[in-house]
DNA sequence: ATTGGCACTCAGAAGCTTTGAGTGCTAACT
DNA sequence: AGTTAGCACTCAAAGCTTCTGAGTGCCAAT
């Protein structure tokens, strides 16, 4: 067991790297932390720290810098997280309470999260999995094309205009939306599908070829629908930050990009004590994010977790306040989408 | 007047400078081109550039490297535009014909271009100055909710969920959209507020509740409609292509996330005889891009031109394939739109 | 367990030299 | 006139060398 004073030494390593983004020295240490030792103490302990690969030295005789494992244990048990402040506070609940659309919120979250945190802020779109029809509707636009509409007690609200090769007829219309209506509203996304095609044969004569045209568009807006999704926000911060970067950013980008990769990286992660979830640099299987640490909460949608906000940023990121901002704004996304 | 060879010369410095971002100097360009004349010879062409200010020398007795006022006559004079590839136009084929939503065909678009180009892409949303209401839908939600939809005839689509206070009966509510479409229906957004502020105390009795909750969100979404807004994609080619980039690229990317900025100067632009509009460097008067040249063509809808599709990159970006690929993308969106 | 002391290391800064692409100019050539 | 070979000159960038100082590791003393 490691005993106590190297703990603390470690914390303040850590502290004093996020905030200089130089590796740190004994000398450089007792002048900022009152450990009421000498040097020679710190470097003691140091190398005990060195020999737990807590921490390392990026070359022979210079300061030391924290590794993944030294960042993870600052985090598990050395870290208090740090509240948001009363702007941070105001800046989160203006911005959230200005929309009331899915679309909106989500994407104005990205942005306040990113500018909060200075990091790159990813917000997952919640999964339909067990989101359920809440209505479906038809709109004629013009003689020769319908609007058909998806809405889900998610709030999510779909769309997508199709032609309708023959004309219709407008009572058709009606008659064709209380069916849909009647077939699956209420129903989980993931049944849409079945119930539609066994009850195909239940509608007669006239109304067939309409239905015909429509319900291929169904299926297909509830198949776009339950595709995952993220939103990005503050790429440019990265660019902005380059120089607290090691090595090059382009492969980052590349990654983060790559959606599918990260959809799978967050949607393996659980939250922890704190109500987020971290993977902190190798911890990511992801090889182009060996470099950074991924942060995310999830949040809530009628009582059950929906899916994940957070951000992405380097292993050397201040994880006391981006764990705040990140657990707040999950917080007040999971309020806000109550109230959609 | 500027004789014909050293015209040449310039249009060679140019397209070496882009190919290899290195300064040109005499000898490399007689090596690559065939003037049949001396190094000598072309350096006294140079001179002549030089006092012209169309080329300029980062450092005495470096190579040349093309001034703004170089690339505008390079583009206005000597440049011809490069076709598409068949490759691309392919791509962009492929791309467009996917969707039919206005929201994804655009994000499509902006994607799309800025992977041809390398650059950051930029599409504007149809402007709605003309635009007209094609229809109103008002939706129940559930017992407190309305989704409330406002389409219009360049096929935007946006909706708003709202709550009303005193729940409502479904009847008032296919008479207020009743209601709501005959006043303004076929009118052009702008006149929509001014005609239902006149109309409101047509509406008698039970529905005033009703219509006095439902009319200020019309208004708000018409108001939410006719703002400008500019989309981005390809931010991170940025950051990849950093090297080549004179500076610092963060103020160039402050910038363009500023988007009143840039709609001003895209609205400025007016297209050329290639159907492009092109602000090279200074000619900008936004400070932080006098090291960008931003690209855009006009596309339409409905015959009449309603907003802007192009590319920001370095004023060392490859104008012959950019102008190409702006402009055969702006045709395919104009296309892409008719059919919406 | 802690500390002062000291030899040792090594990245990075600072200074110096070399190199080579490139210029500008002149005088000769067509 | 326009073109060219030739040559002295310039200067950024690359390569060296030296210097510096923060930082280590270890030992003997407390």
């Amino acid at each position: 067991m490691i005993p106590e004073r190297p703990l603390e030494v470690l914390k303040a390593i850590v502290q004093d790297y996020i905030q200089s983004n130089e590796p740190v020295g004994s000398k450089s240490l007792v002048e900022r932390h009152s450990f009421g030792v000498s040097a020679a103490t710190i470097r003691n302990d140091m190398a005990i720290l060195e020999e737990e690969e807590l921490i390392a030295a990026p070359h022979t005789s210079s300061g030391r810098v924290p590794t993944d494992k030294g960042y993870r244990l600052f985090v598990d048990r050395l870290n208090e997280v740090k509240p948001i402040s009363n702007a941070e506070r105001a800046a989160i609940e203006g911005f959230m309470s200005k929309s009331s659309d899915l679309d909106e919120t989500l994407s104005q979250t990205a942005r306040l999260l990113s500018q909060l945190t200075n990091e790159i802020a990813l917000v997952q779109y919640p999964s339909l999995g067990k989101a359920s029809v809440r209505h479906i509707e038809l709109i004629a636009i013009d003689e020769k094309r319908l609007l058909l509409m998806l809405i889900t007690d998610s709030g999510r609200i779909q769309q997508h205009v199709m032609e309708v090769a023959s004309g219709y007829d407008s009572s058709a219309v009606e008659k064709l939306r209380n069916f849909l209506n009647d077939k699956v509203a209420g129903k989980p996304l993931s049944q849409v599908n079945k119930t539609l095609r066994s009850s195909k044969d239940e509608i007669a004569g006239p109304l067939q070829a309409l239905a015909n045209t429509v319900i291929p568009e169904v299926a297909l807006l509830v198949d776009a629908n339950s595709q995952e999704k993220i939103l990005l926000a503050g790429t440019s911060n990265l660019a902005k930050r380059q120089g607290e970067f090691p090595g090059s950013i382009s492969p980052v980008l590349e990654a983060i990009e790559e959606q599918v990769v990260l959809l799978k990286l967050i949607s393996e992660m659980q939250a922890d004590q704190h109500g987020v979830s971290l993977r902190i640099g190798r911890e990511n299987t992801v090889d182009a994010l060996s470099n950074t640490s991924v942060l995310v909460s999830g949040y809530e949608n009628q009582g059950s977790e929906v899916a994940k906000v957070g951000v992405i940023g380097p292993t050397r990121m201040d994880y006391s306040s981006n764990i705040g901002a990140v657990r707040a704004v999950a917080r007040y996304l999971t309020q806000s989408l109550g109230g959609l």
